[in-house]
DNA sequence: CCATAAGTTGACGTTCGCGTAAGGTGATTG
DNA sequence: CAATCACCTTACGCGAACGTCAACTTATGG
């Protein structure tokens, strides 16, 4: 169980990312994982924030911004952080999550119609599509 | 009713872009509009899709992703596109938006199981809060 | 013992999505 | 007539998010 450190090797396999990626996730403060001589150890902690930040990624966050997203996750480590202050970037990041998620349930509709139509449009034409 | 032509700077009034961003767009043939001498004069149909370019980049996607989308939006057209591959790529594109979406409703579940711990201890540190 | 693999640190290159001059044209307007 | 818009083109610049060498250091095993 003290046993969850990874080499970045493995991260890269489990994640699918290159090292340049990891590395410079640590140069930009997204990971720390610990040294052992010169090489890095993914901690848990690691592999928890880097799932975040690709899943912050596909939301179209920019890497500072997940940044700032994470340190709300380290609110159990209980430091003295400006808890209040991030408390307040966290809801104003929570509200536009959930606009988003708004719009793109909207979009998703909206395609689906195009896609109807689109689906008769072929139909008409003999061609038999899938769904 | 035929003059819905619109001008850049109406346009980038209607929408809080820039001049350069309409003409960025022009240049990747996300619009098209039309020439009177040098000016250009958006149509209708540029605005239509101005609306979907600009929600299209809210959600991630980048500009030739967004370029992939709109032509689907083209079926209207009735030009012999390569409709029936358009549509593949459409319902590849919508099962990631579905994706997306979800990863978003689960992220903002998280977030907000972690807000509820956060305003707890901020509550305990006599802390008020919003919400 | 030496090769191969897996890791390291620079440092420069690339693509995307525009910003930002710099300079030119044509229509109004005081 | 000069000036001021509002628009145009050309072109270089920039930050983000990595890719891609190059050159070097361990660690391992045949």
């Amino acid at each position: 169980m003290t046993d969850t450190l990874t080499t970045i090797g493995q991260m890269c396999a489990e994640f699918d990312v290159t090292p340049r990626t990891l590395r410079f996730y640590e140069a930009k403060e997204l990971l720390s994982p610990v040294r052992e001589g010169s090489k890095r150890l993914f901690t848990r902690r690691d592999r928890a924030r880097l799932k975040l930040i690709l899943r912050g990624k596909r939301f179209g966050f920019s890497l500072e911004e997940i940044r700032q997203l994470l340190a709300l996750y380290d609110i159990g480590d209980c430091q003295r952080t400006q808890l209040a202050k991030t408390y307040e970037v966290a809801q104003d990041r929570l509200e536009a999550m959930r606009l988003q998620r708004d719009e793109l349930t909207a979009a998703i509709g909206d395609l689906e119609q195009q896609m109807d139509v689109a689906k008769d449009i072929l139909k008409s034409r003999g061609v038999k599509v899938a769904a």
